[in-house]
DNA sequence: TCTTAATATGCAAACGTTTGCATATGAAAC
DNA sequence: GTTTCATATGCAAACGTTTGCATATTAAGA
C-alpha cells in the first residue's frame, strides 16, 4: 500500500502532473470537467498531498514547535492542550519539546525545530535560560516566535501572560487584609522573570501597609514541592514563624503545606497559605488552598492564536496579551 | 539568513553536491582530505542538513507520532514526557495529537501522522473507539505502531500495558482483607478494555469470598471527577450505601470522595475509597486515598523504546509489555 | 609500455510538489 | 484568410538530498 501521487493521477488520466496539480489546487486556468475528472481520479486512488514535498518545494511547513520546560507540569500540561486545540483546528501539527529545565537542552530544541523547518515556535523559558542566543537565530531566520508565561523580557516578540506583580500584589493584599501581618514569600529561582515580578509585587503590598520584611522572609529556592518543604523546614528550624505564607506557585505551596502539618501546625489557624496557579489538586486538599488562577489552557490557546495570525498574515509588530487572573479564595487562609 | 546547503558548500569547494553529501556521511569512497575540508566548510556555513529534503529523498522520517485521548490527564501527561524523554536521546521528534476521546478526531490524527510519514505512532485509544479501521490502515502501511495503557485487545501490535486485571484483584482483595464486605465499583465506559478487566478483576475478587454484588453496585459511567460524584449520588439516593468503593481512577474516586464528604459521612470509617493510577493529587488528600500506582512515565519510556527498536530494527513480532503496579494503602481505606 | 584494478570524484535521476513560461487549440476580430 | 486573444494544457526547473553508474586519475602488475 504506497500512498499514490499526482503521477499517478495524471497517468490514469493522461494528462500531466502540473494539470493534476493545478486542478487540485482549484487553479483557474483549469478546466471545469478537468478538475472534476481530476477529483474523482484522486478520490479514488486514496490520494493526499505529500506534505513533505510541499515542505520542500516551498520552504515552509504547517507545523508548529513547541518548547516548555516540563510536560508534566500540570500548568504546561494545560497549556499545551490549548496549543494543541488551536493548532488542530488551523490545520497545524504540533511538534512538543521539553527543555527539562535546561538551557543547554532548550538550545537543542530550538536548533531542531529550525531544522525541521517548523512555521512558528511557542515557547515557555527554562528557569536557566539567561542568555537567550538560541532565540535571536529563531527571531533572525523569521521564524514566528510566541512566548508564553515564562518570556524574555528585552525580546522583541510575541507573549501571552499574566500581570505577575499585580497578581501577587492583589494576593498578599487579600492576606494583609485578612489580618495578616507575618508574611513570607516563598519564591523560586531569583533569576526568572516571573518570580521576580511576584517577589516585587509581595515586597510592594508588604511596604504599602508598612510591614517589615525580615531577611529570612523572602526564600529563594526551585519551583517544586520539595523547594516548598524545605523553605518551610529552614523557617520552623529558625523559629521565626510567619503567620502567612505566600508561594510562588502551588506546588511548593504543597510542600510547605506538608511540612506545616508534620510540625502539628494548623492551618490556616496558625499559618495561613496561599499558592499560585490553581493547579486543579489544590481544590482537594484539606483544607483547600487558596490560589491565584491562571488561565493556562487559555494561555496556550492564544499563544497559539496568536502564532498562527502571525505565520499566515505576517503581522510585523509583536503583539502582547495579559490575561486575567482571579484570585480563588479558599480554606487556608 | 538563509539555510545552507550542501550546494553551497560544493561551490566554495568547487567540488560536487555528491562528494559533500558523501563526505558528510562519512562514505569510503571519499578522501580523508576532503572530508575534512568539507567538514571544515560545513561548520563554517553552519550547515544542517535539511530533513525535509532527506525525508523526501528516503521516504522516511525522524519523527514520532503520539495520540492520546487528552494531554492535560496526568497520567498521560507524565507519558508523554516519557516518551519525549527517549525520541529525544534516540534522535526523534514528536508529534502529538490528542483525541479529546472522539474516535472521528482519532481517525483524523492518525491520517495527519500517515500524511506526515511519520517512523511510527504511539498510541492510547479513546474511550470510544470500538472500529479501528484507521489503526488497520497505519498496520496496513507497515508504519510501526505501539499502544500503552488503552490498547486495542484483538490487533496485533506491540503494547505496554499494567495487568488491569490483577492489579484490581489484588486492591479488591486488600480491601476484602481489610474487612469490608459491601464494596461498589464504579467502572468507567463499558466498553473499554482497561475498564471491562479491572472490573472482572473486582467481581471475581469477591466472588472468591463469596460476597453478593447487588446490581448497582457496579456503576458504568465516564472517566473523570463528575462521574464519580454523580455515582456516589445515586447510591446515596438509592440509600444503599457500601461500606467501600473501588473507583476505576482517581479522579473517578475523588469524585465520589467529595460526594461522601458533602454527604457528612467519614472516611474511611463509614466509607472507604479507593483509587486508581496514583496521580500526584491523592497523596495530599485529607486523608490521602489509597490507590495503585501506575507506572506512568515509565509506560511512556518503553512504548518509545518499543517502537525505536521497531523503527530502527524491523522488529516482526509484535512485543508486548506488562509493568508492575503497585498497592499504595493510604488513610482513605 | 600497456593493461588491470583500485581510488576518488562527478553526473544525473529520483523523491512529490509547484509554477513560470511555452504552446496548442479554437474563436473572435479584421 | 490572417491576426489576435483567451483558454487550457504541457514542459521543465526548482526545492535539498541520496545514490547507481560512469569516468578520471593513479598505482600496481605484466
Amino acid at each position: 500500500m504506497k500512498h499514490s501521487t499526482i503521477i499517478d493521477i495524471a497517468k490514469k488520466l493522461r494528462i500531466s502532473p502540473s494539470t493534476v496539480s493545478r486542478a487540485l489546487n482549484d487553479h483557474p486556468d483549469i478546466k471545469k470537467e478537468t478538475k472534476e475528472l481530476v477529483r474523482k481520479v484522486a478520490q479514488e486512488l486514496h490520494y493526499t498531498p505529500n506534505p513533505i514535498a510541499i515542505s520542500l518545494q516551498s520552504n515552509r511547513t504547517t507545523t508548529i514547535g513547541v518548547i516548555v520546560p516540563e510536560i508534566k507540569h500540570d500548568f504546561f500540561a494545560s497549556a499545551i492542550s490549548g496549543i494543541e486545540e488551536v493548532a488542530y483546528q488551523s490545520g497545524y501539527t504540533i511538534i512538543l519539546c521539553q527543555s527539562n529545565e535546561s538551557v543547554d537542552r532548550e538550545v537543542v530544541n530550538t536548533n531542531v525545530l529550525m531544522q525541521h523547518r517548523v512555521a512558528g515556535i511557542i515557547a515557555s523559558i527554562s528557569q536557566n535560560t539567561l542568555k537567550w542566543n538560541h532565540f535571536q537565530d529563531v527571531i533572525k531566520r523569521k521564524i514566528p516566535l510566541v512566548f508564553f508565561d515564562r518570556v524574555i523580557e528585552d525580546a522583541a516578540v510575541s507573549s501571552v501572560v499574566i500581570d505577575d506583580y499585580r497578581s501577587a500584589f492583589d494576593a498578599v493584599s487579600y492576606l494583609i487584609g485578612k489580618g495578616y501581618k507575618k508574611i513570607a514569600h516563598f519564591s523560586g529561582p531569583s533569576k526568572l522573570g516571573i518570580c521576580i515580578k511576584r517577589r516585587d509585587g509581595y515586597i510592594d503590598a508588604m511596604k504599602q501597609h508598612h510591614y517589615p520584611i525580615p531577611d529570612n522572609f523572602i526564600c529563594y529556592g526551585g519551583l517544586h514541592e520539595q523547594d516548598g518543604y524545605s523553605a518551610m523546614d529552614a523557617l520552623i528550624q529558625q523559629k521565626t514563624l510567619p503567620d502567612a505564607i505566600f508561594a510562588i506557585n502551588d506546588p511548593v505551596a504543597i510542600g510547605a503545606f506538608q511540612r506545616i502539618r508534620e510540625a502539628g501546625y494548623r492551618i490556616p489557624k496558625d499559618i495561613a497559605i496561599m499558592g499560585f496557579s490553581n493547579n486543579k489538586i489544590t481544590n482537594l486538599m484539606e483544607p483547600p488552598l487558596t490560589t491565584v488562577d491562571q488561565p493556562s489552557f487559555e494561555m496556550g490557546r492564544s499563544a497559539a492564536r496568536i502564532l498562527v495570525q502571525t505565520i499566515e498574515e505576517g503581522l510585523t509588530e509583536p503583539c502582547h496579551l495579559v490575561l486575567n487572573t482571579k484570585l480563588i479564595i479558599r480554606g487556608s487562609t
